[in-house]
DNA sequence: GTGAAGAATTTTGCATTCATTTTCTGTCGG
DNA sequence: CCGACAGAAAATGAATGCAAAATTCTTCAC
């Protein structure tokens, strides 16, 4: 809810319970939750922190995201219909309209509609979870991209079209192998995005 | 622990309670994490049940762990180590003694350890932990697939066999489509399987 | 005998309470 | 002045209590 919670933070049960205005044991259960999710971790009688992720964290995560969409954009190829080919289409256009119009934070969103509308295509439900646990699990760095390079994002957007494109052609094997350069593409600057958090975030011990 | 559960029971808590040994308290912060999980269903105000799994579910399930597996084999192979290969060929051959024996308990055994030493052979942390939770959430239908039938036997051999052999040549792409085949060759055992375990549940409804 | 309506029982969800462990604080000794 | 120790305060893990919802059982009408 409130986004500014610091990786390695003591989240106090008592104080979240006075924010969400409920009692002990359903915020536990919640936790318990977040916890086996990956989102927390959760101590033995030493309570609950904000997960704190190391860069192989990050790296290991792009490399499963860039895996599941892969097998994602394979599967829809074989399955997808004409319609929702367009509607995929018409996404992408409107995402190339706010790219000319250095529109980012649109951009960014309709970047993520084709990359979930490209697993819903999957139509494997199994896989469409996974990847809903893991871009949860993910958002912490990966809203931290928004401080996309100019060079960077026409790299992108020059991926998309050519995912476009496989996708028109119903060529799997190729979207899968884009999707997965695609995301492993943005290793680097979540690399960069996570060091200026860190660096923004401890500047006490030498 | 008391694998003879029914899906769609109602599994009471009060029941359980007593069966761990342990107050309502913990015991549904566990079915919290469970049902999270994907193992049981957790429905407002009644109760745990079993989770119910369709065909389709199965489907997906199988499409989605012959993915990751996939993924698993490719990036495997960039990274194994040279003991990490004769290690697996140590358990391939272990396996292949069973197999001309024909001891299936021994075999399965074996199977598993060998496609989990390649998932750990992928050095990927994220990936490993899905495949760990998908293979959990499967085991229902798994191991119903015990009841191997001969010719279906000696395909997966034959599928090892290759495998082994994609991965002595560190042939990330062959080995990651062979496991996508050989994951996949098994749902027609599992779909039968489980088609044997409704016929044996539910003899009431016409 | 069958079906429905309503009461009694059970069960869930959440709040509260208790015991144990951890953490903080203040003091004392070096 | 710094570190260790002891007690106090707070936080966690788990049990119990209570209100609301659901399920089951009883009763009654047809």
């Amino acid at each position: 809810m409130e986004g500014h919670l610091k990786p390695g933070d003591r989240v106090p049960e008592r104080q979240l319970c006075e924010t969400f205005g409920i009692s002990r044991t359903p915020l536990r259960e919640a936790l318990k939750v977040l916890a086996s999710e990956g989102l927390i971790d959760l101590l033995p009688n030493r309570g609950a922190r904000v997960r704190k992720f190391t860069e192989k964290d990050v790296r290991d995560s792009f490399e499963l995201l860039a895996s599941l969409e892969a097998a994602a954009g394979r599967l829809a190829c074989a399955r997808i219909s004409e319609a929702e080919v367009a509607e995929i289409e018409r996404l992408h256009y409107d995402m190339y309209g706010h790219y000319m119009r250095r529109e980012l934070p649109e951009y960014l969103k309709l970047n993520q509609a084709i990359h979930a509308a490209i697993v819903a295509a999957s139509n494997n439900q199994a896989l469409q979870a996974a990847h809903r646990s893991l871009t949860a699990r993910m958002r912490q760095f990966r809203y931290s991209a928004s401080t996309i390079k100019r060079d960077r994002w026409g790299q992108a957007m020059r991926e998309h079209e050519q995912m476009i494109d496989a996708l028109r052609r119903r060529d799997g094997r190729e979207l899968g192998d884009i999707l997965f350069e695609h995301l492993l593409n943005k290793l680097q600057a979540a690399y960069e995005a996570m060091r200026a958090q860190e660096a923004a975030e401890v500047p006490e011990v030498t």
